[in-house]
DNA sequence: ACTATTATAGTAAATGAATCTCAATAAACA
DNA sequence: TGTTTATTGAGATTCATTTACTATAATAGT
């Protein structure tokens, strides 16, 4: 399998696009990271290193690396956007905790089965899809689950 | 069933809030509202039929109406969030064009049985779930469909 | 109804993520 | 080596969202 760089390098040469060692260093950073990553985790993490790389040059580069498949979005959540590197690993959703915000991976080829049918019965093209389920992990479950007098809404059986 | 308005009286009820004109004015524009909105568009929706409510306002009666489910946040698109309202529709996926932005819902109801198992492998107390589709529909699938020459991701057989 | 309490509205200022401008730099290539 | 032009970094800018502040008005108690 091509690693991520040449990945890049291909994408790279196939554009009128430039290969530069800011870039190339960004990516090298993403693919370190152990899951998630924002920007502003990434620019501090460089600078720690003593890599000297602008924030809006990481700005530039993660839609490129979005475009060659390297990395995607994740979620936007505190107000920014969140990223994984999914180069390399098989696709996965995420479950994640409302009370500790912890993220736990999981697989499910159910939906492969789901976008076959969307293609067929609406004619689209799927491109893929983001599935995040959210919840409260065991140890935040007493706290997600509110007060029974804030449960005004009377959801029937198959509440979930 | 009760309407939005009562489950959002009782929801205020039940906490240290008041019932204001503004919030009900803005709640009862949101549920007139086929489709998706945004804060920006509501805003000017309101205007434009001379009630007169602020952004602020409008911000801060979001996420009380999120809080009691009566509305949910659907994505974040060019740069804003967008919602919808979801009390008394039933629980729906969305399946999105990134050609033209069309936008279309289905449901799935074997995402109840994926909850369920991973409430039991994780123990999670499962909230719900975002599922949002993406590709190309028919008119846009000649744009979508990248040039051969940009498919330096040469991905297998489950490409999708 | 009158009063006290305090949540809420509106306005404008503040915040902060993301984008853009621009001059300097450095890839790519003849 | 020289030319072309994409890219960088710094700072300015944009724009969605939040906050501070003051006036208002909803609620509860009398």
């Amino acid at each position: 399998m091509k690693s991520e760089l040449q990945v890049f390098q291909d994408y790279i040469r196939q554009r009128d696009l430039r290969r530069t060692r800011e870039r190339e260093r960004i990516l090298q950073e993403i693919f370190e990271i152990h899951g998630h990553f924002d920007v502003d985790g990434l620019y501090l993490q460089l600078k720690q290193k003593g890599v000297k790389v602008s924030k809006a040059s990481i700005y530039r580069a993660l839609p490129l690396f979005i475009d060659c498949g390297l990395v995607r979005e994740v979620d936007f959540s505190e107000g920014h956007w969140h990223y994984e590197h999914i180069y390399g690993h098989s696709h996965h959703n995420h479950l994640r905790c409302l009370g500790c915000g912890e993220i736990l991976e999981f697989e499910n080829p159910g939906l492969d089965h789901l976008e076959e049918q969307l293609a067929r019965q609406y004619g689209y093209h799927i491109k893929g899809h983001h599935l995040q389920v959210e919840g409260y992990c065991p140890g935040c479950r007493q706290a997600g689950e509110a007060p029974a007098e804030l449960n005004f809404l009377a959801k029937d059986s198959n509440d979930r």
